[in-house]
DNA sequence: TTATAAGTATTACATTGTGATACTTTTTAT
DNA sequence: ATAAAAAGTATCACAATGTAATACTTATAA
């Protein structure tokens, strides 16, 4: 509609990737004129805009229903992304060697604004299916890798982050009290990793480490994701927690204890 | 530069497509003027749509060089990708499974015109890189997913693909031969899966089985890839062909043999 | 230090995107 | 089965918006 920073901002690009941007978990296949209502885009433009992602390959089109889908192109598009954060090429052998060692489910997640983006996902038990896909992003105060980040940085800032940053209830049990979840960063700034229960999903125990970059605070966290009906908080501690903090330093640029 | 379909094509939108797709393996990271030189766009356009993909935050920018970077949103794009394709949520626990069971890398491809594409990867070894991240895009006649693939079009359809679709050499000992293919999904059709070696990387074997369509014609394989220092094919027709055949058929829609 | 290249900002112009409208097809309700 | 409503598709006249040239500034190389 209006445009931004004027003569240097492409109005119609923006909404094209106001286009892509619709299609989500809830919302994985629309037709033109559910994009134009998700987007609040007229069906004019809408037609034009789904119509040129269409012919350059960036959405598929089932000729039955005229439904608009995410192609091919979006997996693509995280290849190219993979090769640009030097984090991933670092991690990943080790990534793969913890997951195998401990044979639980093993991601890496980096900090993206106020929420945590899951960049590797090595998932070795079956499980809930958006907790094996990448690309999930959650609200970084209510995960042990957000609050892993978190803890490695100065107190005042993560102080002003437990204040702002969006919260959301995904089980019964999820953290919603700031003081609380300040409690556990302030712990978990002296432990050197976070562990949590139940806050995305029942009967789930995270543990995570956070990736120390050069500058001393973390960007990134490694997390292992067990069920409570296998695993309590001690053996974890015991079992898994040196394993996962060696390779979170492995990780580190600066390799960093 | 010239516009397709007229007045239902947005140019603009297409060109800062062109800019993302820019990015990929070997460039990861661009400047203003190396995305004008890769893309064949004007240094003025790319100045205009690179701001405003900035902007909307599809694109990092490091204030330090002036680079552009994907931006997680790139994997955000994934994660909706993924909703999207039926086949993944139904496969997905199947190739954990899977993976665990036999303890090697294990990956599902689907055909993207005359390439397959990664679309989830269950690294279990150490490998290089490109073999650990989803999005890869490869010549199917070159790789057993793909050949596993096309094994089960009709006789004539997938002849015709031999003949026309690309071909690269990745080893020294990357098949280049067109009879050679046709003769090996000749065989693959009849045995129901795919085996080759040192198609992409030297020392590596693959299997592939095809995951069948409701028409009867695959557009997915479950692959694993092993080292052929621990490894031969006798040994893979043995420990582990059944049970790939068998999580390929159990993810097939119709579940056909 | 100068020269060259890359990034940034501004402007005048007309190409290109806009959104209204009308037409067609599909879906829903009666 | 038929009508009514909704969704998809096509066309068009207008001017808003993207264009590319140019000039200015900042970096990099000679």
């Amino acid at each position: 509609m209006t445009r931004k920073t004027d003569t240097l901002y492409v109005n119609a690009l923006a909404k094209g990737l106001q286009v892509l941007r619709a299609f989500d978990e809830a919302n994985s296949e629309m037709s033109l004129s559910q994009i134009a209502a998700r987007t609040g885009l007229d069906k004019s433009a809408v037609q034009r805009l789904a119509n040129t992602l269409h012919l350059e390959g960036f959405l598929e089109k089932d000729s039955g229903t005229r439904r608009f889908r995410p192609s091919h192109a979006w997996l693509e598009l995280a290849y190219a992304y993979y090769w640009s954060d030097p984090l991933v090429p670092q991690a990943m052998p080790k990534l793969i060697e913890l997951s195998q060692q401990i044979g639980e489910t093993i991601n890496m997640a980096e900090l993206s604004g106020e929420h945590i983006i899951y960049v590797s996902r090595l998932p070795t038990k079956r499980s809930y299916f958006a907790a094996t896909i990448i690309g999930r992003k959650l609200p970084a105060l209510s995960t042990s890798a957000g609050r892993a980040i978190l803890s490695t940085w100065p107190e005042a800032e993560w102080r002003a982050a437990v204040a702002d940053w969006p919260l959301k209830s995904f089980t019964p049990r999820t953290t919603l009290d700031r003081d609380e979840i300040a409690d556990s960063i302030a712990r978990i700034a002296q432990d050197g990793y976070a562990i949590s229960c139940n806050q995305m999903i029942l009967n789930e125990i995270g543990l995570a480490a956070p990736i120390w970059g050069p500058d001393g605070r973390a960007r990134a966290a490694v997390q292992c994701s067990v069920s409570s009906y296998r695993w309590d908080e001690d053996m974890l501690r015991e079992k898994v927690l040196p394993v996962l903090l060696e390779t979170a330093n492995a990780i580190s640029p600066m390799g960093q204890g």
